[in-house]
Order: structure tokens, then sequence, then C-alpha cells
DNA sequence: ACCTGAACACCGTTCAAGT
DNA sequence: ACCTGAACACCGTTCAAGT
């Protein structure tokens, strides 16, 4: 109609610069973007702003200032968890639970700390809830057995998946160099034990603590569900 | 000597105005109020420099930036723990260990996730790991599993402190105003099984969480160690 | 040895316009 | 309905002085 027809297509005239479709997805999109490339820390308004070629103050039409912006992420990445279909048992389903939200946090390991640090009272954070309690209670775990449980099981995984996150980028791989460095930091610490353990203690295999932990904590929830129900179906005898 | 002598007292003339006897201690102390009065975020150079009459700049003479701050921060909380003897019950020695840790943690509940969350390298952070190795090894536990056996109940500490500190500054107190209102968002989730347990998932009982969660901690620890035991003490049998 | 003025390149956020 | 210029009150940090 006007002169905007000259500059050739109607749309897509050019997005990185003029109007660049900004909605509160995109906005979250370039968040995790900056996240994933320099760390939470260097999450501005005015950097996630320059990503997508528009002004900061314009991400206030979507998203309701800094903290709501981080909220939103975290929300998007709670909301990414690809919960698994339910195999009716037991253990296998609390694993594949606890997998499937260690997998969505170590897609974004920077961002990870949010999800984990941060209150959501968004749906999104609910529906890792509902999964774990549909499988306690199909245990045939009570109603408050199972909510102790869900908070035991979703404790051990924040814990575990925090060190694992904060252990560094290092991916599996055993890096020589940084380990005999930090071993000999506690050999010389002057604490007995903690170097007599310095090469256990500096080597971290995220892997096997993470298996580790949720092994524990799964052999505990499936105790705590044996015992209940032999308290109560079993009474008397 | 001079006329410093003149404004009364030899010290304490002008304590919040003048030369504040600035050090490392003394701005770690400031911080700590700033965070126990208004938050982690509320933290910066210059609001700290505030609370001590002082600009903001001179702390740069004792601390390495706001970062080196807040690592300063979490470090004399961690030395601050006041570890327990050990009495030699294996089980008696691991609660109070982590007893100890906890209560550290809630005298400021707004600057425990710093502790919690922050890669801490001093020597500070070794001490509660020699305390636990301590334990562990005089349970007769092997180095390699005494290390795992820790980390898992760091993690565990960790994952449910978390919880108790985000939970808010309520302390033990029921509010039953937010209570319902909690429950209610609850019940209209959609989601049966997070509808069917609002009422157990409204109300959360600091005590009772950490208390579960430190005895399951420590249950798989005994059992752990009885069966490391077993293993190689009466090997062939 | 410790403190600060001047200075720089950043922040989050509001509001009143512009389209 | 969405975007931005102007503007404000903040930031962290460096450096060259001052004492």
């Amino acid at each position: 109609m006007t002169h905007s027809s000259e500059t050739g297509s109607t749309r897509r005239g050019r997005p990185p610069k003029g109007t660049a479709h900004l909605s509160r997805d995109v906005i979250v999109g370039a968040t995790l973007k900056v996240i994933d490339a320099d760390g939470i820390a260097a999450v501005s308004m005015r950097s996630v702003a320059r990503t997508l070629g528009v002004d900061a103050k314009s991400l206030y039409n979507h998203v309701d200032g800094k903290d709501g912006l981080l909220d939103a992420v975290a929300e998007h990445l709670l909301d990414g968890i690809a919960l698994p279909d339910l195999t009716g048992d037991f253990a296998t389903d609390l694993r594949a639970v606890a997998d499937a939200f260690r997998a969505r946090a170590l897609l974004h390991p920077e961002a990870a700390t949010l999800v984990m640090t941060r209150q959501i009272s968004s749906l999104a954070a609910l529906a890792p809830a509902e999964a774990l309690l549909t499988v306690l209670r199909g245990a045939g775990c009570p109603v408050g057995e199972a909510v102790r449980l869900l908070r035991l099981m979703v404790a051990a995984l924040i814990g575990t998946l925090l060190r694992e996150v904060q252990a560094g980028p290092t991916y599996g791989v055993v890096e020589a160099r940084g380990l005999s460095q930090r071993r000999g930091l506690l050999v010389r610490s002057g604490l007995p034990h903690v170097a007599e353990a310095a090469a256990e203690l500096a080597r971290f295999d995220r892997e096997e603590g993470y298996a580790y932990a949720i092994d524990a904590a799964i052999d505990v929830v499936v105790r705590r569900v044996a015992s209940v129900k032999a308290a109560s179906g079993d009474a008397g005898r």
C-alpha cells in the first residue's frame, strides 16, 4: 500500500533489524541463547534485546521485567521436560521421571540453576510432581507418604544435579591437568581424611554420581512403600 | 595524642562516618547485614559501602570485586559451622554434622543459597567434608565408598535445605491465610494427583521435611556401610 | 597502605509520545 | 497493539592522584 511495498517481498524485509516478530517465546529463546553462550550473569534486558535487534524496553511488552523474564525461562525449561510413558514398574518409572528431569537440565547446564533455585509457581512446575505422585500412588502409597517421598526424590535430584551442573562444562571427559592440580590442593589441606581421599575427591564422574544418588533415593522409596503396605495390608497377621 | 582525644573516649569517636576500620571481616559482616535485611539481590558494592559509611571503591582494597565479596561471605558462613565433637556412634555423629550445617544455614536464610550454590574452593569448605569422612572412615567404610556416601549426604542436605530456605521467612508458624490460597491453586491445577494431595502439598513443615530427608540419608549410609563390611569382613563364609 | 574524585561503560525501568 | 526517545537512578570497576 504505502512505500513499504517498494522494499521487495511483503514481510521479512529485514528480520534482524526492524520489527523482529517479538513474542514471549522468541524472547525466552534469545535469553536461553545468551545464557548458553555467556552464563546467567550475562543476562540483561539489554543483552537479550541486542540478540534480537530490538530495544530493551520493547521486552517489557511481553515479559514482566527481568525477574519475570527469568521466571519465564525457568517455566519454559520445566515445560520442555519430556515425561516418560509409565510402564507400571514402579522403580523403573521413578527413574524414568528423574532421568527426564536430568536430561532437560543438562541440555542447558548454565540455565539449570534457575530451575532448581527459583520458586516457580506456575502450572509447568507441577507436571513432574504429578508424574511422581502418579507412580507413588499407583504403587499403593498413601497420600501423605507419597508427598513426603516426592519431596525426598526432588531434594535428592536437585542436590545431585546442582553439583553436577556446577562441576563445570566438561562433559564426561577426564581432564588430567586440572585434576592432579585439584588433588594436590586436597593433599596439602592438612585435613587427614580429605588428604587420604584426595584422589577420589578430585575426580568426579557425573554419570556415576547421579546414578548412585538416584539408586539410593529409589531404594529408600521402595523400602518405605513396602513397609507402609505391610503395616496397613497385613495389619494383624 | 592528637586532637582526636578531644571527642571524648579515645576510639569510637564517630564510627559510621569517618574511617571505619575497614577490613575484610568488617566488610563481610556488613554484607551479611544487607543480605539479612533486603536479600541477596540488594547486595552491591555501593550498598555495602553505604552501610559502612565508606566509598564503594574502598572495598576493592580488601576484597576481589563483587564476586570475591560474595565468595568471602560464603567462606565466612562455612567457617562458622560449629562442628560437633564426635561421640563414636556413627548415625548420631552423621546427624550431628548435618544439624550443624543446617543450623548455620538457617541463621542467615537469605544468604544460605550462596553457600549451597557457589563453588567454594577455599579450605573452609573442606572442614565439614573432613568431619563426615572422619565418621564414615571410623565406621569402617573404605575410602571410595566413603567419598560416594559423603556426596550423597551433602546432596540430600543441600536439596532439602534449599527447599527449606526458599519456603519463605516464616519459621515454623502455620500461616492459614496463604496456605488455603495455595491449596486452592493446587486443586484447580487440573492434575488429579496434585489435586488429591493438595492439602499435604500446600503445607510444609520445615522441621519435618528436614528430619525425614536426613533420616533417609542416614538410613542409606548405615545400610551401605553394613553391606560393605559384610562383603569384606566375612567374605568367604 | 589505604582511601577517594573523576570517569567509563554499563544496568533496570517509567513515561510520554510515536506508528 | 506494539515500539522507542528521553530520562532517571542506579551499577561494577579502573586509574591516577591524594594522605
